[in-house]
This record gives structure tokens, C-alpha cells and sequence, in this order.
DNA sequence: TCTGGGGTCCTTACCCGG
DNA sequence: TCTGCCGGGTAAGGACCC
């Protein structure tokens, strides 16, 4: 069987994966409005199942609007260790179609399913497999899949008939199919880029398709140059594995402002407590900690410190944390208190945390490995890894080869 | 009772050393 | 020695995504 397309690539999206849960769980929820979020406090709405979204309710309303919109709306307190739970569950059936899945959130993954059409058939085909496994496994869940030749176009296909939607769009269409959508489904583009966009009279992906790429840069920056290519039904951006995080944190909007250092630092070892918590359950240490403040008029402030020694004890965070404090000119008062540890290194690899001083050289280790990994697959730069990682402890003073191999291979991006 | 919490990436400003 | 320029690194903020 010849390949129909150069590449296949899958984007498979949950259906109002949180409140879907909620009433799968629950049969007395079934057919009726269900609001995921906090019921008190200054929260948002998390998810809405669909027979709430005709009252205009969705994602990020804060829920004291959305009551009033939808009063009937049962509310619900969001249950994330069972929607992790679910979340294992169809990461893994997606795993059986794919090697190469990229995990986006609990509910959505893109899957490269280039090359698999002898196992799984034609497009159409694989997705409708996709849909009918991720129902089997679940217990009844719905996913709207849609796949193209690009990561970008297989996003935008599976939104474009949710719920329980199959949506396949043959790459040599994809520029046409576009064309007509309007600018908010530019992936990347949110309400400050749409309106800028909209000012320089662009309606639809077409208009930026056929706009000047100068024109676009010169407006947008670097971005006008991405949204255009997108545009073209193009994107370079490969399928790949998530590897390292860069950030950790913890923040919290308070039922009630807060303005006396006590209170502030009180909040502090709360999210302290807890980084520390996730920086050992998952095998980092920090370098850096940065401190967050959102004033009561949403102005956000943050001051962030590097440290001298890589830690993941809540004691060390919360001690930078209330030194940067004395760093806020704000009087406050504050409705949200946060904290986060960057520049993580891997506590248990020794190359990463023999080199946690030598920030450049660590940088550029994790940059040759992601360009390996593109290049050669994820799995085999992980068995490389393991097989270098003794030797690379012997020679961990000089890695000035990859720097060479790096320009080397600086070609190969385009 | 009007605006979450988890992140990522980009831009800009500034400092510093060569 | 002074000045300008450049580039790297860090910090702060902003936009965006789910």
C-alpha cells in the first residue's frame, strides 16, 4: 500500500473531558447542565458539559456570571485525581496506536501515525479506531479527532465538529480548507493578537494566507511569520514526547486580599510546602524561585532570584521567597499569592546536576538532545542517554563537542 | 461576588565584560 | 584610558494555551 500522505499526524481532544467525567460517574448528572469549578470563591468555570453551553456558558467564566447565566446548572467541585486517573487511561490507548504521542494537557495528545496505515488503514480509518477505543477503554467518554498532515491542521480539525467529532483534512486541501475560518482559530493568536490583526483588515486565515509576509512581520513580529505559514497549511513542528519541565509551581487567588507581610508569607509556605512536595516526587531540584503577586486591580508582579545550590526542600524555596518580598514596592493589597521554581535540573541524573553551575553548557546539552530527539526519535536519544550517562560523568568538564555537532547540524531546522 | 491554576514561550530592558 | 558596540545572561512582564 502506498503512503496517501507524506505525513499523518492525529490531534485527539476530549469532549467537556472534566464535566463528561461528572456524569459518567454520576448516571444522575446524564443530560443536564453541569458546571465543573469551585461553587464558592473567586473561581471560573473549568468545563461546562454541552447541555450548558447554549446559556453562553464555557471555560474561564468566572462562575458568579455563569449562575446567573445558567441557574439550573448543577455545580460540581473538580475531582482532578480521578480526571488524572482517566487521563492514564486514554494516554494509554493512545500509546497502542502510536509511539510518538505528545500529551498537551490531561485530555488531548497529538499522535504521528505516519507509516501506519498497513496496521490501521486509511486516515478515516484511524480515526474512527481511535474514537471507538477511547470510548471502549473509558466506558463511554467521547473524543473529537481529526487528522492532516500538520499538527496545526489536525487541531484545528478536531475542534471543527465537536462533540464526538471526525474530522479529516488531506494536507494537499488544507490550505483551502482554512481559508474561510476565521483569525481566532490561528493557534497561538488570543484576543490581544486577533484584535491586531483584525486592525490591519484580516478577517479570515485566508486574508493573512494571502497578506505579504513582510507585511505581517513588520506588524506582528516574528509571530506574523508563523501565523502565515499556518496559514499555508504548514507547520514544521514535529510530534515529540514531552521531556523536561521548566517550571514548577504553586499559586493560590485568596477568598480575601491580603496586605500584611504575615499573610503574605503565610501563603508563601503553603506554596513552598507544596513545589517541594512536587520537586521530590518527581526527581528535580531548583535553581531559581520566583515570587508572584497579583495586585486587587490584576496588575501581576513577580521578582525571581537564582540560587547558588540546587534544592528541593520547601525550607530553602520559602527563604528566598520571603527575600524577594522586601523586592515589591506594591503596598498591595494582593488577591493572589504564588510562587514557582525554574530552571529545574534532574536530581537523578548526575551529568545535569554535575553541571547545575555551568548554566550555558546545560543549556546546550538539552538543545542537542532535543535536536537528537527530533532527529532520531525519542527512544533511541533515551537508550543513547542511559548508555552515555557513565562516560558523560567522566568527561562532564569539557562538552565543548556538542557545541560543534550543534552547528553542524544548524542547517537541518529549515 | 468579575475575572483559576498549571504551565510555555517571547519581548524588552538592563547589566556586564570584551 | 575612554567610548561605542556587541553579545550573553538575567530579570520582569506579557500573551497564550488547556
Amino acid at each position: 500500500m502506498k503512503p496517501a500522505w507524506p505525513r499523518i499526524v492525529a490531534h485527539a481532544d476530549m469532549d467537556a473531558f472534566y464535566a463528561a467525567i461528572e456524569q459518567l460517574d454520576d448516571p444522575s448528572l446524564r443530560g443536564r447542565p453541569i458546571l465543573v469549578g469551585s461553587p464558592k470563591g473567586r473561581g471560573v468555570v473549568l468545563t461546562a458539559s454541552y447541555e450548558a453551553r447554549p446559556y453562553g456558558v464555557g471555560s474561564a467564566l468566572p462562575m458568579a456570571k455563569a449562575r446567573r447565566m445558567c441557574p439550573d446548572a448543577i455545580i460540581t467541585p473538580p475531582r482532578f485525581k480521578r480526571y488524572q486517573q482517566v487521563s492514564e487511561t486514554i494516554m494509554r490507548v493512545f500509546s497502542d496506536f502510536s509511539p510518538d504521542v505528545e500529551a498537551i494537557s490531561l485530555d488531548e495528545a497529538f499522535l504521528d501515525m505516519t507509516g501506519s496505515e498497513q496496521l490501521f488503514g486509511a486516515p478515516e480509518k484511524i480515526g474512527r479506531q481511535i474514537k471507538d477505543a477511547i470510548r471502549d477503554a473509558t466506558g463511554g467518554l467521547t473524543i473529537s479527532v481529526g487528522l492532516s498532515g500538520t499538527k496545526y491542521v489536525a487541531k484545528v480539525a478536531s475542534a471543527y465538529q465537536k462533540p464526538d467529532g471526525l474530522t479529516v483534512v488531506p494536507p494537499s486541501t488544507a490550505k483551502a480548507w482554512l481559508a474561510p475560518l476565521p483569525i481566532s482559530r490561528l493557534w497561538g493568536a488570543g484576543p490581544k493578537t486577533q484584535k491586531r490583526i483584525h486592525q490591519i483588515g484580516l478577517q479570515t486565515i485566508g486574508d493573512v494566507a494571502a497578506a505579504d509576509p513582510k507585511f505581517l512581520a513588520a506588524k506582528l513580529g516574528s509571530a506574523g511569520l508563523h501565523f502565515y505559514t499556518l496559514a499555508h497549511g504548514e507547520d514544521p513542528r514535529r510530534v515529540a514526547r514531552r521531556r523536561t519541565s521548566k517550571s514548577i509551581g504553586s499559586e493560590r487567588t485568596l477568598g480575601k486580599d491580603v496586605r500584611t507581610r504575615a499573610d503574605i508569607e503565610h501563603q508563601l509556605r503553603r506554596s513552598a510546602d507544596a513545589i517541594g512536595r512536587r520537586l521530590r516526587r518527581k526527581h528535580y531540584r531548583a535553581l531559581g524561585v520566583r515570587v508572584k503577586l497579583k495586585t486587587s486591580d490584576f496588575q501581576l508582579l513577580t521578582r525571581q532570584r537564582l540560587l547558588d545550590e540546587p534544592t528541593d526542600v520547601a525550607q530553602n524555596l520559602l527563604s528566598v521567597g520571603v527575600d524577594l518580598l522586601h523586592e515589591f514596592r506594591h503596598p498591595g493589597p494582593f488577591r493572589l499569592v504564588g510562587m514557582a521554581a525554574y530552571d529545574l535540573v534532574k536530581a537523578d541524573d548526575p551529568v545535569q546536576l554535575g553541571l547545575f553551575q555551568d548554566r550555558p553548557k546545560r543549556r546546550n546539552l538539552e538543545e542537542a538532545i532535543d535536536r537528537l530527539a527530533e532527529r532520531f526519535g525519542n527512544d533511541v536519544v533515551r537508550r543513547a542517554e542511559d548508555l552515555c550517562r557513565p562516560q558523560a560523568m567522566q568527561i562532564d568538564t569539557n562538552l565543548d563537542f556538542l557545541d560543534e555537532d550543534l552547528d553542524e547540524t544548524g542547517n537541518d531546522d529549515n
